[in-house]
DNA sequence: ACCTCATGTTGAGGTAACCTCAGCATCCCC
DNA sequence: GGGGATGCTGAGGTTACCTCAACATGAGGT
């Protein structure tokens, strides 16, 4: 009877439902990044290089909410991927800049227009109504 | 020059809103839990536990949706609070059951009510028509 | 009875993505 | 030219997962 395995589906309550729709969307965002053995963490760091050029590793880390010993780890990955580069901040010592190379800019290209094309995909099956209802609600509850 | 520090805002796509919106909740989520000392996923096992009343490790983990090892992580951190104890199956000698305790149960309906409160606390900002299209058009992507 | 294969649980060890705290260099201002 | 603020990173910790392999037991075939 019942046939169960997913507790998400058994209470109905909205916060459940939020959070299955959730998981699905995390699936298929990592599986969209696996051609370019790039984790989600990265993928959006080299979006914020993509969209911002150089910057400091604590600018990157408040792009990214995180603490800026966290940035410092994703760049470090980022750059023994050979995607980003160091280099000294001529305005001020202490500071480092980062930047794309060029491999770095090419990758960060190529999983945008993957990631899109799977955002596209994973909210197509909705209509314009409901897409426009939709993100107008979001945008109520991330205030 | 432009107060920046979120980048979820910068692009408005669908999928970076709908993720800020899962973090404030799960910020949420996980301050309401702070009163018990129960971590998510703990109060997730709990749940399950609390609805089906004692099931084996590896059921509890298809409920979870992880893998068997990982219940036996969870299982023996509420064991350790004393949340839950586990015993034999008399059924089956490879297997165990896995149970609330008299403590576990008070906490894990203490928990439920207090989760339901912040979820409706944080859903209220939505009036009942907004709140039942979100529901609608969530169904709709769970699938 | 015995053998084989499947099943249930867990030890060992690993991962991603975060965190804090402390240290060191440099910057900025009085 | 101090002294506090700022920028980065080493060290070490946490959470919530994972896989792989060991081990006991169950179930079916011969």
């Amino acid at each position: 009877m019942t046939e169960h395995t997913s507790d998400s589906a058994d209470d109905e309550s909205l916060a459940e439902t939020f959070w299955a729709v959730a998981s699905r969307l995390r699936r298929q965002t990592r599986d969209s990044l696996a051609p370019w053995d790039v984790t989600p963490s990265q993928s959006r760091a080299l979006g914020v290089l993509a969209r911002h050029g150089e910057v400091r590793p604590g600018t990157l880390a408040e792009h990214l909410r995180i603490a800026p010993r966290s940035a410092t780890e994703v760049i470090d990955d980022l750059q023994a991927r050979g995607l980003v580069e160091r280099r000294p901040d001529p305005a001020d010592r202490r500071a480092t800049l980062v930047a794309l190379t060029e491999e770095g800019d090419r990758v960060s290209t190529a999983i945008r227009t993957a990631r899109r094309a799977e955002a596209d995909r994973f909210f197509g099956h909705l209509d314009d109504a409901d897409r426009t209802e939709l993100a107008r609600i979001l945008r109520t509850l991330r205030a």
